[in-house]
DNA sequence: CTTTTCTCCTGTATGC
DNA sequence: TGCATACAGGAGAAAA
């Protein structure tokens, strides 16, 4: 699923492929796919036609393609979201359509196409404009993400620590510290030995410390393999799966001993999903989960 | 205001 | 075999 490094893979992909490149057109292929960009799909195929990308952007799992000031789209920019299922992939004209392609790139210079293939279409693209650090104004209450210069990690640790929330609830909310999802929350929990469902307040500073580095070290480390692709739904511009799968320690691992103490990680289910912990490793809090 | 729950979607896996 | 159900989950809307 794509998180923040999932979504950096696909940036550098699209930084490769796209980056200078004049869009001659951009084929919307049902509406849902530019439900965000509310004054629908024409229009926003009308006004990329014929832009320049002028820099391949991203904030947490949002990435976006600036214009050029002097083309149609004027200093906007194209927001994008891969969603759970979302793919940006680089192809020859001449493939055939994807099963689940949304949108199409082509370009004034011919191939290859992006394209936008997404199974679920909970991803999508809209045209944003963008404010005086470029940053588009849709996503102006998403938190800058750890590897952003913008980050502020004392102002995050003081955030986390404000709220009332559960911890895992906390790492999950992009407001707060952007690009981390359920996969590197629960590895980030289980290498800082903190059970999700502790109440973020309790938590000392330098555990919350401690858990935003073991964010921030996850994932790097997963970014360096590529990403976590569980099925063929996560792959890069070039259709390639990462292998950092097989580096979890605690996510999708139920019934296997941790690497750390042997104890059987444990899956429970939390908010409409699943959390995996170490129950030695992670002792759970007296609160329910 | 903050926090929690619901909803969008479809392919795969599991259960009867 | 076939049909029904559960599950995966990011993010925003809606509810509490």
């Amino acid at each position: 699923m794509p998180e923040l490094p999932e979504v950096e893979v696909v940036r550098r992909g699209l930084a490769e492929h796209a980056l200078g490149r004049t869009i001659a057109r951009l084929d919307l292929h049902c509406h849902r796919v530019a439900r965000r960009h509310l004054p629908g799909p024409g229009h926003l195929s009308s006004v990329v036609a014929g832009a320049r990308i002028e820099g391949v952007r991203r904030r947490g799992k949002y990435l976006w393609l600036a214009m050029d000031d002097a083309g149609p789209a004027g200093n906007q920019a194209l927001l994008l979201h891969l969603g759970m299922s979302g793919q940006l992939l680089v192809q020859p004209g001449a493939a055939p359509d994807e099963k689940h392609l949304h949108a199409r790139f082509s370009f004034a210079d011919g191939d290859p196409q992006i394209r936008f293939v997404d199974q679920r279409t909970f991803g999508g693209l809209a045209l944003a404009e963008v404010d005086e650090h470029g940053i588009p104004e849709p996503i102006q209450h998403i938190a800058p993400d750890p590897f952003d210069a913008a980050f502020d990690r004392a102002a995050a640790v003081r955030r986390i620590r404000s709220s009332r929330s559960d911890i895992k609830r906390v790492l999950l909310d992009q407001r707060v510290v952007s690009g981390i999802g359920n996969i590197y929350a629960d590895e980030a929990l289980w290498r800082a030995g903190v059970h999700g469902g502790r109440s973020a307040a309790s938590l000392s500073r330098p555990v919350v410390r401690r858990i935003l580095d073991a964010a921030t070290e996850v994932m790097a480390e997963a970014l360096a393999a590529g990403g976590t692709s569980f099925d063929a739904l996560y792959v890069n511009v070039n259709g390639a799966s990462g292998y950092f799968d097989r580096s979890l320690q605690a996510y999708g691992q139920e019934g296997r001993p941790c690497s750390r103490c042997g104890a059987p990680i444990r899956r429970v289910a939390f908010m409409n999903r699943s959390s995996f912990y170490c129950p030695k490793c992670q002792p759970k809090p007296r609160r329910r989960l």
